[in-house]
Parts: structure tokens; sequence; C-alpha cells
DNA sequence: GTATCGATTAGC
DNA sequence: CTAATCGATACA
């Protein structure tokens, strides 16, 4: 699809040994791929939320390790994913060094394979619906607890290293990055690097700008 | 043991 | 705005 010639492969694990926003920065305009007997769906990530582990009081590690969190805890490059609501999962790529339970959380994607499977998953029509929420990213990848503490440097959920993507995202919703702490209200929000741009409310276009 | 609420979503 | 729906957490 987006490798002329060269076949895509897993980001190393290097690239997930970063602080969470660093990571979270990296993260936006990559390509996320899951592979199933269904067939591959795959989307560009176009939002992402930055926990920063024990000492933000929104993280799952504030109170320390359970069984739940567990891999949050472990090494970076592996994929958390919770139940939440009683109803929906979300995804989250650990980053840092074991220990920090540093993690970013997967907001959104914009669809750019297996939109018919997508769309099964999903039970809507619309691309711009497809992936846009953590909950409906996890149901159009197909992702439940079995991807929990999946390695994501060997598939068959990975980020693809083909060069980011930025700009001309189909995802009618404003895509964001942040690092959220519930103490703080509202939610700071950030793009290019640390500055801040907006406030709660949705950004337009995010990733219009290389960084 | 019971009560409460959630890193959400869809629908009114 | 609320229901949905269940696991984690708080508390008696």
């Amino acid at each position: 699809m987006s490798g002329a010639g060269r076949r895509a492969r897993p980001l190393p694990r290097a690239f997930y040994q970063h602080g969470v926003l660093v990571l979270a920065r990296a993260v936006l305009g990559r390509r996320l791929v899951h592979d199933t007997p269904q067939g591959r769906a795959a989307g560009i990530v176009v939002e992402v939320e930055a926990y920063r582990g024990a000492d933000d009081p929104a993280s799952h590690a504030y109170r320390g390790p359970t069984a739940r969190n567990a891999t949050m805890f472990g090494p970076a490059g592996h994929a958390y994913v919770y139940f939440t609501y009683g109803m929906h999962y979300c995804l989250n790529l650990v980053a840092g060094p074991p220990g920090r339970a540093l993690a970013v959380l997967i907001r959104a994607l914009e669809p750019v394979e297996g939109l018919d499977l997508m769309r099964r998953r999903r039970g809507v029509e619309a691309a711009e619906r497809l992936a846009r929420g953590p909950g409906c990213v996890t149901q159009a990848l197909g992702i439940g607890r079995g991807e929990d503490g999946l390695d994501l440097t060997r598939g068959p959920l990975w980020l693809a290293d083909d060069p980011p993507r930025r700009g001309g995202h189909r995802i009618a919703s404003g895509p964001r990055i942040g690092i959220r702490v519930a103490t703080e209200r509202p939610w700071r929000w950030w793009l290019e690097g640390n500055r801040c741009v907006s406030g709660p409310r949705r950004i337009r276009s995010v990733a219009t700008r290389s960084g």
C-alpha cells in the first residue's frame, strides 16, 4: 500500500523506549496494523493520549501494579489492552523503561486497509466513523483481551516502519495529542513538541505540519 | 458482602 | 442528556 518496493516491517523495540510524550509524538502519522485470520486492518494514527505512570492520577498505574495493568509495568513495545465500561477495549503502547508504566493510548485512526472488515466489525459504513475514539479503534481492528501483552515488534499487531504520514487525514474529528492528568482540568493538549495549542476542545487537523 | 464509577459510545 | 454493562475499587 504505502511502501513502494520495500516491504514494511514492525518498528523496533528502540522506537518505544523513550519518554511517553516523545513516543506519543512519534506515533502520530504511523500505520497501525492488525493481521488476523479475517484479514488485515490498518489505519494511520491520528490521535493519541499520554499517561505518565505512577505519578499520573489518571493512569491505571497510579495505584501500583495489578493483574489488570501488569503489561504497562513491563517492557516497552508491548500492547496494553484493558476492558472498560463493561463493553469497550482500549489499546495502549507501552513506552519507556520497564517498571515506569508509561503508555500511549491510541484514540483514533484514519482507516487505510481492510475498510470492509472494519465495517463488518463496527457495524457502521462511514470511514470517518470506523475508528474515531479509543473504543472504536479496538473494535475496528478486532482487538480484545487476547491482544493484551502482545509484542508490537513481532506482530500480528504492529506499527509499520514506513514514513509517518502527516496531513490530509480524512478523519473529520480533530485529532489530538495530549498528556492527560486527572488533577489538571482542562487537560493540556500539545502539538509539535511541547507547544500548547489548545484547550480541551477538539483541534482541527493535527498532524498537518511535519515536525 | 453491597455501592459506586469508569482512559466510552451511541442515541435521543 | 442518558443507558448500556461489567470489572475494579471503596467501604460497611
